[in-house]
RNA sequence: GCCCCCGUAGCUCAGUGGACAGAGCAGGAGCCUUCUAAGCUCUUGGCCGAGGGUUCGAAUCCUUCCGGGGGCGCCA
């Protein structure tokens, strides 16, 4: 019939009262073939042997074919996916090695509200991969190499001009105890950041410094390392806070080795050039409809730059992990540099056609003003405080309901952490990466409506449910066929799940997971308001229901893990 | 100047070329001697920025305009 195996797709469809689901394929393939799209409708279920699962199989529209499944056939699927012990995912084909960056946070920088986005979208990008079957890597890709780490240096050199590390005489070994500690970059940052744009000796004094941190210079380097290992441990504990995880903690300066051959060989090739006194990659091609800047792999000083250190990294990544994929979750106002980087690297041979260069960009988070947000005193907010408040706001929202009131008081912090951290994330995935968003925290923690913390809660309940059940003795059995409106209608719930990962995954948007695990969760409510198990007096459709209660579970905790959201015992 | 993104209900936002455009909040009306009311049920609300085009079919693709944001060689 010339049909592809997309055409077969079937979709859980738009209009519920008129079928569960719907194919639209011959839509499509009909205009392909020139055909008339409701007779090649007509042919495809005629030439459908077995049609005993299916209680509707017609023919609607200009050539929809509306499904709908007997509830035999129905409880049977949702049994079959009970009797599993995984939640049931199609697995992509073929399984890829990639490499998802991330981080974008920077050495001797505490994280701002800005990296929550980069940081939350990895993550479930991340674990959205790794369900679906693919080899992921996570890296947090540092900015530890660039021009702040110079006037760092040359800031404590200023203040403490004694320590050896800035004595070019001394022969090591240099202090083990960083001359530094977290705290003090918040203010010798700006303090630096400001001295550079009114002090040109010193402004010239930082630039020199990274220079000479690149070309190795020991006390330098050792006083860096002190730098960035203890931005790590920090950005760590903020990290592990939020649940996101990286499996590496490279940089910017990972690949420094590199540079030099990389460069060397890129213009003996005649791939890079000398212009200006910089060292460039044209990275124009012939129909293009806009202009394409040279890409910078060496300043006119000689230092290599971000530019650069991004071509190297993608080498690295090919070389070291044989990467197939890369993804830059990064924000969307760096699209036109990644341009650049992706077709220099292609161009100098690095990577070959066969594998996967993106930059599926997070937009900014917007304050009321319709700008990235700021504090009432013109700063970016803290990520640390902002996660506080969010738990603070938690915390008051369980007071005023009165909720998880006979709890200890340990609990009750720890409700309240997850439940805010909850509303954060949820907050923040529940818009596509790519647009902007207004920041109302208020409207997050609120308990009501589509938050992170009504998708816990409805976690919970279940395992109430499950708990209380288990308390009488009861337990869940083979799942039997739909009963009413409300068990159906759940059991077709969960069968988008593979479809929707698929989704996600195809356009690296963990918002459609979100929203899904929404409905999920809002199908579950229904069901338990019109389903009332544990008085429920025939055993075989308590023992049924019960088998429902927990594949949701399961199925909407997978989800709930996807978004890096954790749900407590009860609430 | 060139390029990219956005414009959808009062607000915040979804929306995979398909059937009458969705959700949450806010507004209105109900439901707690039964598994957590952080819930459920019903309901009001739209020329999808505007105009052209492609298509059997457009919020979605193309094009022109209007409005907003962003980016455009030695910062990251």
């Amino acid at each position: 019939m010339g049909l592809d195996a997309s055409d077969g797709e079937v979709a859980v469809s738009q209009r519920p009262e008129l079928a569960q689901f719907q194919c639209n394929g011959a839509l499509g393939a009909a205009k392909r073939a020139g055909q008339n799209p409701r007779e090649l409708a007509e042919a495809v279920i005629e030439a459908l042997e077995d049609t005993s699962q299916f209680s509707d199989l017609s023919i609607a529209g200009p050539g929809f074919i509306n499904i709908s499944l007997t509830d035999e056939a129905l409880a049977e699927r949702i049994e079959g996916l009970r009797q599993a012990d995984h939640v049931e995912v199609t697995p992509a084909d073929p399984a890829v090695k990639m490499i998802i960056d991330y981080g974008g946070t920077n050495v001797a920088k505490a994280p701002h509200i800005g990296h929550l986005r980069p940081a939350v979208i990895g993550e479930s990008l991340k674990r959205i991969m790794l369900a679906l079957g693919h080899d992921v890597t996570g890296d947090v890709h540092l900015g530890d190499w660039g021009a702040p780490m110079g006037q760092l240096i040359a800031e404590l050199e200023l203040r403490q001009p004694d320590l050896p590390y800035f004595d070019e005489n001394y022969a090591g070994p240099y202090p083990e105890e960083s001359p530094v500690v977290m705290a003090d970059f918040d203010e010798m940052y700006p303090a630096a950041a400001a001295r550079v744009k009114d002090d040109p000796e010193f402004a010239e004094k930082a630039s020199q410094a990274v220079v000479a941190l690149h070309a190795g210079r020991p006390g330098y380097r050792a006083l860096w390392q002190h730098f960035r290992d203890i931005s790590v441990d920090a950005l760590k504990e903020v990290f592990d806070d939020l649940g996101v995880e990286f499996d590496l903690w490279y940089g910017e300066s990972t690949i420094h080795d590199r540079l030099a051959p990389l460069i060397g060989r890129m213009l003996e090739d005649g791939v890079a050039r000398e212009s200006e006194g910089a060292i460039v990659v044209d990275v124009e091609e012939p129909d293009d409809n806009k202009e394409y800047p040279p890409l910078i792999m060496a300043k006119s000083d000689g230092a290599t730059l971000y530019s650069s250190w991004d071509v190297a990294t993608i080498e690295d990544r090919v070389e070291r992990f044989d990467a197939k994929a890369m993804l830059y979750v990064v924000d969307v106002r760096q699209s036109l540099h990644f341009e650049q980087v992706f077709r220099a690297a292609r161009k100098a041979g690095i990577v070959g056609e066969d594998v996967v260069l993106e930059h599926p960009g997070n937009g900014t988070i917007n304050g009321p003003d319709g700008k990235p947000l700021k504090t009432r005193a013109g700063g970016t907010p803290p990520l640390r405080g902002v996660m506080d408040e969010a738990i603070a706001k938690a915390a008051e929202r369980l007071e005023e309901n009165d909720l998880a009131s006979e709890y200890d008081e340990g609990e009750r912090a720890q409700i309240a952490e997850l439940v805010g951290l909850a509303a954060l994330k949820y907050g923040e995935l529940q818009n596509h990466r790519a647009g902007d968003y207004l920041f109302d925290l208020d409207r997050f923690v609120s308990f009501e409506g589509r938050t992170g913390p009504y998708l816990l809660y409805s976690a919970v309940r279940m395992k109430s449910i499950i708990r209380k059940a288990a308390d009488e003795g009861l337990e869940a059995g083979t799942i039997r066929p739909a009963t009413n409106e409300y068990d159906r209608n759940l059991m077709l719930e969960l069968l988008r799940l593979p479809e929707v990962l698929l989704r996600a995954a195809e356009h690296r948007a963990p918002n459609h997971v979100a929203l899904y695990a929404y409905e999920l969760a809002a199908q579950f409510s229904r069901f338990f308001e019109h389903c009332h198990i544990l008085s429920e007096t025939d055993p075989v459709r308590q023992a049924s229901w019960l088998g429902l209660v927990e594949l949701c579970l399961r199925e909407l905790t997978f989800l709930l893990d996807l978004l890096v959201l954790e749900v407590p015992e009860r609430m």
